[in-house]
DNA sequence: AAAACACCCTGCCTGC
DNA sequence: TGCAGGCAGGGTGTTT
């Protein structure tokens, strides 16, 4: 589900009900997620009971949850994943994985029905290989030259270029078609041939993530924030889901083609290739 | 080395 | 009302 937009929406949301909270305890639900791998149960508990959540970012679509320790928590949200601070009179949902109890009858809850996300504690989560590998934040970190220096080093359409991680950190399936559109490029554009348009892109990529946060992000069904509440970017997309429906730009229908088993969205008319 | 593919899961929607 | 099939915004490991 989640991509930049969400997780920065989940990360502002949760931050005033569970920065200078105390863990009192950890519930796990001992159901392997993200490509079957169990959680490590006893680095959780170590890193999270009797310690104090000292800050919670966010590294492309990870959040990170710091606590006064120095140690910390990942959490990835996958496609299905909620990551909601609630009162713990709210009975839990169906998927529930894992539960950290707060002060004041809360708990912070990681539900996750396709299992696809991830949780996993460590003495230094900066350093895992998963926040390790990332590519630059396209919001804080990305500017035209980078991204230039990527392009040119790349024959692959521009498509599945954005969603690499290992690139550039935050851009999923809805924002890369929406981006794309923004730049007029088209999806399947090899990457190195976009570089003259690398000044555009930057800021068709800037302007589409900013304009979901303003949002509170894309809720099609499972999206909600660190309280509950679902995001309104639906309304705002351009392309992404509108198969058929008028271009807003030119009128013309907006066409969807699928490849790897996941669909672009875009304008052939906008979008030259 | 980079790109394409299968796979990890459940839920929801469509069509019969 | 039931059931099969297709589809979904994620990442990873393996093959080509």
């Amino acid at each position: 589900m989640p991509e930049l937009p969400e997780v920065e929406t989940v990360v502002r949301s949760l931050r005033p009900h569970v920065v200078g909270q105390k863990v009192r305890a950890v519930y796990l639900s001992g159901l392997p997620l993200r490509m079957a791998r169990k959680l490590d149960e006893k680095e959780l508990r170590r890193t999270c009971v009797g310690a104090t959540i000292s800050a919670v970012r966010r590294r492309g679509k990870y959040i990170l949850i710091d606590f006064d320790s120095g140690r910390g928590v990942l959490v990835h949200l996958g496609m299905t994943g909620r990551l909601t601070a609630v009162d713990d009179r709210l009975e839990r949902a169906k998927h529930t994985h894992v539960v950290w109890t707060l002060p004041r009858k809360r708990e912070l809850r990681f539900v996750d029905p396709r299992r696809f996300g991830w949780v996993q504690a460590a003495a230094k989560i900066d350093e895992l290989p998963e926040v390790v590998g990332l590519g630059p934040d396209p919001l804080t970190e990305l500017d035209e030259e980078t991204l230039a220096a990527l392009l040119d080093r790349s024959r692959a359409p521009i498509k599945s270029f954005l969603l690499d991680q290992r690139r550039l950190a935050g851009l999923g399936n809805i924002y890369v078609s929406e981006a794309l559109f923004r730049a007029r490029i088209h999806p399947g554009t090899e990457a190195r041939r976009a570089r003259k348009r690398t000044g555009v892109l930057v800021d068709a990529i800037r302007e589409t993530l900013e304009l979901a946060i303003v949002n509170c992000g894309t809720s099609f069904r499972d999206f909600v924030d660190g309280v509950g509440e679902s995001g309104r970017n639906a309304m705002a997309l351009l392309v992404y889901g509108r198969e058929g429906e008028p271009c807003k730009s030119c009128g013309g229908p907006i066409r969807r083609t699928v490849d790897a088993g996941r669909s672009t969205f875009f304008c052939s008319r906008c979008q030259r290739r």
